[in-house]
DNA sequence: ATCTATTCATAATC
DNA sequence: TGATTATGAATAGAT
């Protein structure tokens, strides 16, 4: 870029070099933030100058936030093994550490459940008002997933419950035919309609709570209650 | 560069953003070595892609070491007084209890930010949607406020400008009127209308946001960009 | 991944 | 420092 191809060694001339060091650090610093914001991405950015001087970027101005991530990648292992046989020198280290990153933490959780916005940026609270907008879907999605499993683990059990019913129809006929052999004709048939309980309702779930409930335990938490957005008796149906 | 300007902000499409973000990644952590070896400056980024993959360049490969300047740089105090006073033996139970305090905490971080959902019971999933609704409502409540809370204060200027235009527009007049009375009446109107500079542009706040970045330090992680949602001005105007 | 038309960044210069 | 400009780089969109 500019006049003439750069080399990729040290700038010699001391001038140059703290131009461009100058310049290149406030590209560097743009492009940071373009690609936080362009890609969602989450970048920090730390540039100490020869002299000690220092600059930086963080996303949504988080920096410890952004280190703190980059610490459990990479020492996730790590931390886990050495921390109980060190120094207490070093544990007093890790303690400040992990309390950082609780008050972070429980800082975040708060946003997450709309409390203490007093304290972000415009930026911040659009960013939120993003992530949860996300979050939600990701949420109705799995929701969504887990109601369908549950209906066509009823469909299974409904069509089960049929086949035999079927079977105990047939049992129930065999019965009256050898009934039939002992008996009158008309008494036969009167038994015939009064111990049919088949298939008139198959698919009405909304029974089968009824069902479970007699078989006692965790079912009896969830009520019968008609109104909530999901029918107790297919919350009932995930959880066993 | 490439075809088209680019708006600085998210990209939508997520593939594009996909795209951009592995790009644009290279082009950072190559602009961070260059620097970093043209300028003999110590440079550390890190870079979180939305789904959480780490990426990161450091000068001399020394992350760690790059990170310690800047706690050293940031909080230099902080730490080394709180934890030192503490007895090791009960330090040892406290830090365990942090470390599960921060487990859940993580655990429900990543379910307020839709991951890890199918750990989930579907009432559990509820009640997380019943909290980020609430959540949402909250913070697009305090958005507004912040909004309308800037666009009084800029109304406000607006109009301490008007009278203030209005002040010099009475002096010009004055000044004109005093120069009738020693020259000539054609040369009076000539000088009315080139120095009237009035109300042609007093909502123009775009510059503040330079004078911003001239006083260093978290203004300049703001840049121009006429094209986010909200303007940076007024994003600044807020912050202040 | 590769290829271009563009826009951007910036080295040199003043 | 700050502005200008010629030039090489970066990259968005298309393939």
């Amino acid at each position: 870029m500019g006049r003439g191809r750069v080399q990729l060694k040290r700038i010699e001339n001391k001038i140059n070099r703290q131009v461009t060091f100058s310049k290149r650090r406030s590209g560097l610093l743009k492009k940071a933030h373009e690609i936080s914001v362009l890609c969602d991405a989450e970048v920090a950015l730390i540039i100490f100058s020869p002299r000690g001087k220092m600059f930086q970027y963080a996303t949504d101005s988080c920096m410890e936030k952004i280190l703190e991530q980059y610490e459990s990648y990479t020492y996730e292992e790590k931390k886990h093994r050495t921390v109980n046989v060190e120094s207490p020198v070093s544990l007093n280290l890790e303690y400040a550490k992990l309390k950082t990153r609780v008050e972070v933490l429980q800082r975040n959780q708060r946003h997450y459940i709309g409390e203490d916005l007093d304290s972000l940026s415009l930026k911040q609270l659009q960013n939120l008002e993003i992530q949860l907008d996300v979050s939600l879907k990701h949420i109705r999605s799995r929701k969504n997933q887990l109601i369908h499993e549950s209906i066509s683990e009823l469909q299974k059990r409904d069509k089960a419950l049929h086949v035999q019913n079927n079977i105990l129809l047939k049992k129930v006929k065999e019965k009256g035919k050898e009934l039939a052999q002992t008996t009158h004709l008309e008494q036969q048939n009167h038994d015939m309609n009064s111990s049919y309980f088949g298939l008139s309702q198959p698919l009405n779930c909304f029974n089968i709570s009824e069902i479970c409930e007699a078989k006692g335990d965790k079912a009896s938490r969830q009520h019968q209650s008609s109104n909530t957005i999901i029918p107790p008796w297919m919350l009932h149906h995930i959880r066993g």
